[in-house]
DNA sequence: CAACAAACTCAAAGCTATTCTCAATAATAA
DNA sequence: TTATTATTGAGAATAGCTTTGAGTTTGTTG
Protein backbone atom coordinates (compact mmCIF):
# COMPACT_ATOMS: atom_id res chain seq x y z
CA UNK A 1 0.00 0.00 0.00
CA UNK A 2 3.07 2.40 0.65
CA UNK A 3 4.01 1.74 -2.59
CA UNK A 4 0.71 2.36 -4.63
CA UNK A 5 -0.06 5.10 -2.49
CA UNK A 6 2.75 6.98 -2.90
CA UNK A 7 2.48 6.73 -7.04
CA UNK A 8 -0.83 8.27 -6.88
CA UNK A 9 0.08 10.53 -4.93
CA UNK A 10 3.02 11.39 -7.65
CA UNK A 11 -0.10 12.84 -9.50
CA UNK A 12 -1.28 14.64 -6.55
CA UNK A 13 -0.85 18.14 -5.54
CA UNK A 14 0.75 20.83 -3.36
CA UNK A 15 0.74 19.10 -0.37
CA UNK A 16 1.51 15.17 1.06
CA UNK A 17 -1.55 13.48 0.51
CA UNK A 18 -1.54 12.05 4.01
CA UNK A 19 -1.69 15.04 5.93
CA UNK A 20 -4.09 16.29 3.79
CA UNK A 21 -7.54 18.46 4.91
CA UNK A 22 -8.80 15.03 2.85
CA UNK A 23 -7.83 12.84 4.99
CA UNK A 24 -8.70 14.49 8.15
CA UNK A 25 -12.17 14.57 6.92
CA UNK A 26 -12.31 11.37 6.25
CA UNK A 27 -10.78 9.98 9.54
CA UNK A 28 -12.84 12.12 12.18
CA UNK A 29 -15.66 9.98 10.51
CA UNK A 30 -14.39 7.18 10.63
CA UNK A 31 -13.55 6.71 7.07
CA UNK A 32 -10.30 5.55 5.24
CA UNK A 33 -8.20 6.23 2.42
CA UNK A 34 -8.19 4.26 -0.11
CA UNK A 35 -6.19 3.82 -3.20
CA UNK A 36 -9.67 3.62 -5.00
CA UNK A 37 -10.76 7.77 -3.88
CA UNK A 38 -7.34 8.76 -4.47
CA UNK A 39 -7.91 7.09 -8.30
CA UNK A 40 -10.98 9.37 -8.57
CA UNK A 41 -10.27 11.90 -6.86
CA UNK A 42 -7.05 12.50 -9.16
CA UNK A 43 -8.90 11.60 -12.23
CA UNK A 44 -10.84 14.64 -11.85
CA UNK A 45 -7.76 16.88 -10.82
CA UNK A 46 -5.61 15.68 -13.57
CA UNK A 47 -8.58 16.22 -16.37
CA UNK A 48 -8.99 19.89 -15.17
CA UNK A 49 -12.20 21.51 -14.25
CA UNK A 50 -14.24 22.55 -17.28
CA UNK A 51 -14.97 18.74 -17.49
CA UNK A 52 -18.29 16.66 -16.26
CA UNK A 53 -17.99 13.23 -15.93
CA UNK A 54 -20.52 10.62 -15.41
CA UNK A 55 -20.00 7.82 -13.16
CA UNK A 56 -19.95 5.64 -16.22
CA UNK A 57 -17.25 8.02 -17.87
CA UNK A 58 -15.26 7.72 -14.33
CA UNK A 59 -15.55 3.99 -14.91
CA UNK A 60 -14.23 4.27 -18.34
CA UNK A 61 -11.56 6.38 -18.15
CA UNK A 62 -10.01 4.88 -15.21
CA UNK A 63 -10.37 1.50 -17.23
CA UNK A 64 -8.35 3.37 -19.99
CA UNK A 65 -5.72 4.30 -17.82
CA UNK A 66 -5.30 0.78 -15.97
CA UNK A 67 -6.57 1.86 -12.71
CA UNK A 68 -9.75 0.17 -12.88
CA UNK A 69 -12.12 0.65 -9.95
CA UNK A 70 -15.58 -1.22 -9.93
CA UNK A 71 -18.56 0.73 -10.89
CA UNK A 72 -20.08 0.32 -7.29
CA UNK A 73 -17.36 1.83 -5.66
CA UNK A 74 -17.27 4.47 -8.25
CA UNK A 75 -21.01 5.46 -7.07
CA UNK A 76 -20.22 4.83 -3.34
CA UNK A 77 -17.19 7.58 -4.21
CA UNK A 78 -18.93 10.33 -6.17
CA UNK A 79 -21.03 10.53 -3.35
CA UNK A 80 -18.97 10.34 -0.73
CA UNK A 81 -16.53 13.14 -2.76
CA UNK A 82 -19.69 15.80 -2.91
CA UNK A 83 -20.50 15.35 0.58
CA UNK A 84 -16.73 16.42 1.54
CA UNK A 85 -17.05 19.10 -0.92
CA UNK A 86 -14.69 18.34 -3.39
CA UNK A 87 -17.27 17.66 -6.31
CA UNK A 88 -20.13 18.91 -7.01
CA UNK A 89 -23.15 17.33 -8.54
CA UNK A 90 -24.91 18.76 -11.70
CA UNK A 91 -27.86 17.43 -14.14
CA UNK A 92 -26.96 19.20 -17.40
CA UNK A 93 -29.31 17.29 -19.23
CA UNK A 94 -31.02 13.97 -18.81
CA UNK A 95 -29.39 10.68 -18.18
CA UNK A 96 -27.94 10.84 -14.53
CA UNK A 97 -25.80 12.90 -12.38
CA UNK A 98 -22.40 14.59 -13.70
CA UNK A 99 -20.06 15.79 -11.41
CA UNK A 100 -16.86 18.34 -11.69
CA UNK A 101 -14.25 19.49 -9.35
CA UNK A 102 -15.17 22.35 -7.11
CA UNK A 103 -12.55 24.45 -6.89
CA UNK A 104 -11.97 28.13 -5.68
CA UNK A 105 -10.75 29.31 -9.40
CA UNK A 106 -13.97 28.04 -10.99
CA UNK A 107 -16.55 29.56 -8.26
CA UNK A 108 -20.48 29.37 -9.07
CA UNK A 109 -20.71 28.71 -12.80
CA UNK A 110 -22.93 27.94 -15.52
CA UNK A 111 -22.94 25.56 -18.45
CA UNK A 112 -23.85 25.84 -21.98
CA UNK A 113 -24.82 22.76 -23.92
CA UNK A 114 -25.11 21.27 -27.09
CA UNK A 115 -27.90 19.42 -27.18
CA UNK A 116 -26.67 17.46 -30.23
CA UNK A 117 -22.77 16.51 -29.29
CA UNK A 118 -22.92 17.29 -25.88
CA UNK A 119 -20.55 19.65 -25.84
CA UNK A 120 -20.51 22.17 -22.82
CA UNK A 121 -18.79 25.47 -22.26
CA UNK A 122 -19.00 27.25 -18.44
CA UNK A 123 -19.48 30.44 -18.06
CA UNK A 124 -20.06 33.24 -14.89
CA UNK A 125 -22.85 35.62 -14.68
CA UNK A 126 -23.52 37.71 -11.87
CA UNK A 127 -26.77 38.83 -13.20
CA UNK A 128 -27.69 35.25 -12.90
CA UNK A 129 -26.90 34.71 -9.59
CA UNK A 130 -28.35 37.78 -8.60
CA UNK A 131 -32.24 37.06 -10.28
CA UNK A 132 -31.85 33.41 -8.17
CA UNK A 133 -31.24 35.24 -4.58
CA UNK A 134 -34.19 38.07 -5.37
CA UNK A 135 -36.62 35.69 -6.37
CA UNK A 136 -36.04 32.97 -3.44
CA UNK A 137 -36.08 36.02 -1.29
CA UNK A 138 -39.15 37.42 -2.61
CA UNK A 139 -40.66 34.03 -2.47
CA UNK A 140 -39.71 33.99 1.17
CA UNK A 141 -37.32 30.60 0.21
CA UNK A 142 -34.02 29.80 1.53
CA UNK A 143 -31.61 29.85 -1.47
CA UNK A 144 -29.49 26.58 -1.87
CA UNK A 145 -28.20 26.92 -5.65
CA UNK A 146 -29.10 28.61 -8.68
CA UNK A 147 -28.05 27.04 -11.89
CA UNK A 148 -28.67 28.18 -15.45
CA UNK A 149 -28.58 25.45 -17.98
CA UNK A 150 -28.57 27.03 -21.58
CA UNK A 151 -29.31 24.47 -24.36
CA UNK A 152 -28.14 25.26 -27.70
CA UNK A 153 -26.32 23.72 -31.01
CA UNK A 154 -22.76 24.09 -30.89
CA UNK A 155 -21.11 25.53 -34.27
CA UNK A 156 -19.72 21.87 -35.13
CA UNK A 157 -23.17 20.46 -34.88
CA UNK A 158 -25.18 23.08 -36.95
CA UNK B 1 -69.07 11.69 -29.65
CA UNK B 2 -70.63 14.79 -30.72
CA UNK B 3 -72.10 14.71 -26.96
CA UNK B 4 -68.99 13.47 -25.41
CA UNK B 5 -67.35 16.64 -27.64
CA UNK B 6 -69.34 19.44 -26.64
CA UNK B 7 -69.12 18.61 -23.14
CA UNK B 8 -65.24 18.69 -23.23
CA UNK B 9 -65.79 21.60 -25.24
CA UNK B 10 -67.38 23.73 -22.76
CA UNK B 11 -64.30 23.70 -20.52
CA UNK B 12 -62.43 25.44 -23.63
CA UNK B 13 -61.86 28.46 -24.96
CA UNK B 14 -62.72 31.49 -27.00
CA UNK B 15 -63.52 29.24 -30.13
CA UNK B 16 -64.87 26.12 -31.50
CA UNK B 17 -62.15 23.16 -31.07
CA UNK B 18 -63.73 21.96 -34.04
CA UNK B 19 -62.09 24.22 -36.45
CA UNK B 20 -59.38 25.50 -33.96
CA UNK B 21 -55.33 25.32 -35.40
CA UNK B 22 -54.94 22.70 -32.81
CA UNK B 23 -57.05 20.30 -35.25
CA UNK B 24 -55.71 21.80 -38.06
CA UNK B 25 -52.67 20.93 -37.34
CA UNK B 26 -53.68 17.55 -36.50
CA UNK B 27 -55.48 16.65 -39.70
CA UNK B 28 -52.51 18.04 -41.62
CA UNK B 29 -50.31 14.96 -39.86
CA UNK B 30 -52.98 12.53 -40.58
CA UNK B 31 -53.40 12.58 -36.58
CA UNK B 32 -56.76 12.97 -35.20
CA UNK B 33 -58.99 14.84 -32.36
CA UNK B 34 -59.28 12.31 -29.64
CA UNK B 35 -61.85 12.72 -26.68
CA UNK B 36 -58.64 11.76 -24.57
CA UNK B 37 -56.53 14.51 -26.50
CA UNK B 38 -58.71 16.97 -25.77
CA UNK B 39 -58.67 16.20 -22.14
CA UNK B 40 -55.55 15.83 -20.96
CA UNK B 41 -55.40 19.55 -22.66
CA UNK B 42 -58.28 21.09 -21.14
CA UNK B 43 -57.03 19.68 -17.97
CA UNK B 44 -53.78 21.80 -18.48
CA UNK B 45 -56.06 24.93 -19.53
CA UNK B 46 -58.18 24.89 -16.67
CA UNK B 47 -55.76 23.98 -13.97
CA UNK B 48 -54.07 27.56 -15.11
CA UNK B 49 -50.47 27.93 -15.49
CA UNK B 50 -47.80 27.86 -13.07
CA UNK B 51 -48.49 24.24 -12.93
CA UNK B 52 -46.10 21.96 -13.45
CA UNK B 53 -47.47 18.22 -14.33
CA UNK B 54 -45.80 14.91 -14.48
CA UNK B 55 -47.41 11.79 -16.54
CA UNK B 56 -48.42 9.95 -13.31
CA UNK B 57 -50.15 13.18 -12.03
CA UNK B 58 -52.06 13.55 -15.32
CA UNK B 59 -53.47 10.29 -15.06
CA UNK B 60 -54.46 10.84 -11.19
CA UNK B 61 -55.99 14.16 -12.03
CA UNK B 62 -57.87 12.70 -15.04
CA UNK B 63 -58.79 9.63 -12.72
CA UNK B 64 -60.02 11.78 -9.98
CA UNK B 65 -62.20 14.01 -12.52
CA UNK B 66 -63.37 10.14 -14.02
CA UNK B 67 -62.44 10.93 -17.06
CA UNK B 68 -59.92 8.31 -16.97
CA UNK B 69 -57.67 7.86 -19.77
CA UNK B 70 -54.85 5.29 -19.96
CA UNK B 71 -51.47 6.38 -18.53
CA UNK B 72 -49.86 4.81 -22.20
CA UNK B 73 -52.54 7.37 -23.91
CA UNK B 74 -51.06 10.23 -21.31
CA UNK B 75 -47.76 9.72 -22.23
CA UNK B 76 -48.11 9.38 -26.09
CA UNK B 77 -50.53 13.02 -25.75
CA UNK B 78 -47.91 14.87 -23.95
CA UNK B 79 -45.42 14.05 -26.65
CA UNK B 80 -47.79 15.13 -29.11
CA UNK B 81 -48.87 18.37 -28.00
CA UNK B 82 -45.22 19.62 -26.54
CA UNK B 83 -44.40 18.95 -30.44
CA UNK B 84 -47.06 20.51 -31.46
CA UNK B 85 -46.16 23.33 -29.24
CA UNK B 86 -49.26 23.55 -26.69
CA UNK B 87 -46.91 22.00 -23.63
CA UNK B 88 -43.59 22.69 -22.69
CA UNK B 89 -41.54 20.44 -21.21
CA UNK B 90 -39.64 20.76 -18.02
CA UNK B 91 -36.66 19.17 -16.07
CA UNK B 92 -37.36 20.58 -13.14
CA UNK B 93 -35.62 17.93 -10.92
CA UNK B 94 -34.87 14.53 -10.75
CA UNK B 95 -37.58 11.63 -11.16
CA UNK B 96 -39.02 12.55 -14.98
CA UNK B 97 -40.70 15.20 -17.05
CA UNK B 98 -42.98 17.46 -15.66
CA UNK B 99 -45.35 19.29 -18.48
CA UNK B 100 -46.78 22.94 -18.32
CA UNK B 101 -48.72 24.83 -20.84
CA UNK B 102 -47.27 27.08 -23.06
CA UNK B 103 -49.16 30.17 -23.13
CA UNK B 104 -49.04 33.57 -24.27
CA UNK B 105 -49.42 35.61 -21.40
CA UNK B 106 -46.74 33.88 -19.65
CA UNK B 107 -43.42 33.73 -21.42
CA UNK B 108 -39.92 32.44 -20.96
CA UNK B 109 -39.91 32.11 -17.04
CA UNK B 110 -37.96 30.26 -14.57
CA UNK B 111 -38.64 28.23 -11.44
CA UNK B 112 -37.82 28.47 -7.78
CA UNK B 113 -38.31 24.91 -6.26
CA UNK B 114 -38.15 23.86 -3.09
CA UNK B 115 -36.16 20.23 -2.71
CA UNK B 116 -38.39 19.22 0.32
CA UNK B 117 -41.50 19.33 -0.87
CA UNK B 118 -41.15 20.60 -4.43
CA UNK B 119 -43.28 23.25 -4.41
CA UNK B 120 -42.64 25.56 -7.52
CA UNK B 121 -42.52 29.51 -8.20
CA UNK B 122 -42.74 30.80 -11.00
CA UNK B 123 -40.39 34.30 -12.13
CA UNK B 124 -39.19 35.98 -14.75
CA UNK B 125 -35.73 37.81 -15.83
CA UNK B 126 -34.32 39.46 -18.25
CA UNK B 127 -30.82 39.28 -16.95
CA UNK B 128 -31.09 35.44 -16.92
CA UNK B 129 -32.53 35.64 -20.71
CA UNK B 130 -29.94 38.06 -21.69
CA UNK B 131 -27.00 36.52 -19.75
CA UNK B 132 -27.68 33.54 -22.06
CA UNK B 133 -28.07 34.82 -25.38
CA UNK B 134 -24.60 36.46 -24.25
CA UNK B 135 -23.16 32.66 -23.13
CA UNK B 136 -24.32 31.06 -26.48
CA UNK B 137 -23.13 34.02 -28.89
CA UNK B 138 -19.92 34.02 -27.52
CA UNK B 139 -19.13 30.15 -28.09
CA UNK B 140 -20.94 30.46 -31.68
CA UNK B 141 -23.80 28.04 -30.00
CA UNK B 142 -27.12 28.42 -31.74
CA UNK B 143 -29.79 28.90 -28.40
CA UNK B 144 -32.49 26.88 -27.93
CA UNK B 145 -33.53 27.38 -24.46
CA UNK B 146 -32.15 29.07 -20.91
CA UNK B 147 -33.85 28.20 -17.93
CA UNK B 148 -32.69 28.97 -14.73
CA UNK B 149 -33.33 26.29 -11.28
CA UNK B 150 -32.86 27.72 -8.34
CA UNK B 151 -32.92 24.90 -6.05
CA UNK B 152 -34.18 26.48 -2.33
CA UNK B 153 -36.04 25.57 0.65
CA UNK B 154 -39.96 27.10 0.91
CA UNK B 155 -40.73 28.67 4.23
CA UNK B 156 -43.22 25.69 4.96
CA UNK B 157 -40.27 23.20 4.84
CA UNK B 158 -37.76 25.70 6.93
C1' DC C 1 -72.77 4.98 -43.88
C1' DA C 2 -68.78 2.03 -44.84
C1' DA C 3 -63.96 1.48 -44.98
C1' DC C 4 -59.74 1.99 -42.92
C1' DA C 5 -56.02 3.79 -40.56
C1' DA C 6 -55.23 5.99 -36.23
C1' DA C 7 -55.66 5.72 -31.50
C1' DC C 8 -57.26 3.54 -27.32
C1' DT C 9 -56.77 0.29 -23.25
C1' DC C 10 -54.59 -3.02 -20.38
C1' DA C 11 -50.86 -5.41 -19.44
C1' DA C 12 -46.44 -6.64 -20.00
C1' DA C 13 -41.86 -5.48 -21.14
C1' DG C 14 -37.89 -2.24 -21.43
C1' DC C 15 -34.56 0.86 -19.92
C1' DT C 16 -30.86 2.26 -17.36
C1' DA C 17 -28.97 4.86 -13.48
C1' DT C 18 -28.24 3.51 -9.09
C1' DT C 19 -28.11 0.51 -5.01
C1' DC C 20 -27.57 -3.73 -2.68
C1' DT C 21 -25.40 -8.21 -1.17
C1' DC C 22 -21.78 -10.41 0.90
C1' DA C 23 -17.49 -12.79 0.91
C1' DA C 24 -12.90 -11.19 0.55
C1' DT C 25 -9.65 -7.53 1.36
C1' DA C 26 -7.08 -4.00 3.51
C1' DA C 27 -6.72 0.68 6.10
C1' DT C 28 -6.33 2.14 10.67
C1' DA C 29 -5.60 2.32 15.73
C1' DA C 30 -3.59 0.30 19.55
C1' DT D 1 1.81 -6.79 14.60
C1' DT D 2 -2.81 -7.69 15.42
C1' DA D 3 -7.55 -6.80 15.91
C1' DT D 4 -11.06 -4.29 14.28
C1' DT D 5 -14.10 -2.94 10.90
C1' DA D 6 -14.56 0.06 6.78
C1' DT D 7 -14.33 -0.82 2.05
C1' DT D 8 -14.11 -3.25 -2.17
C1' DG D 9 -15.60 -6.02 -6.43
C1' DA D 10 -18.86 -8.40 -9.18
C1' DG D 11 -22.93 -8.86 -10.43
C1' DA D 12 -27.74 -9.35 -9.22
C1' DA D 13 -31.51 -6.59 -7.86
C1' DT D 14 -34.13 -2.42 -7.69
C1' DA D 15 -36.87 1.42 -8.93
C1' DG D 16 -39.04 4.64 -11.53
C1' DC D 17 -40.30 6.28 -15.66
C1' DT D 18 -41.48 5.19 -20.19
C1' DT D 19 -42.52 2.35 -24.23
C1' DT D 20 -44.51 -1.42 -26.72
C1' DG D 21 -47.81 -5.09 -28.20
C1' DA D 22 -52.19 -7.27 -29.01
C1' DG D 23 -56.54 -6.78 -29.69
C1' DT D 24 -60.46 -3.51 -29.85
C1' DT D 25 -62.52 0.89 -30.62
C1' DT D 26 -63.27 5.11 -33.02
C1' DG D 27 -62.37 9.44 -35.77
C1' DT D 28 -62.29 10.84 -40.44
C1' DT D 29 -63.09 10.87 -45.23
C1' DG D 30 -65.69 10.20 -49.43
MN1 LIG E 1 -18.94 23.25 -14.78
MN1 LIG F 1 -43.42 27.20 -15.31
ZN1 LIG G 1 -22.41 19.90 -30.67
ZN1 LIG H 1 -41.25 23.13 0.66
Amino acid sequence: MRIALSLLLSFSSQYNVLTSPLVEDLHKDGKRLTPQRLKVLNLFENIGSGNHLSAEEVHEKLVKSSSKVSLATIYRTLRLLVKIGLLHELELSEGGHRYELLSNETPDHHHLICIRCGRTEEFESDEVLRAGKIAAKINGFKLIESSLNVRAICPKCI
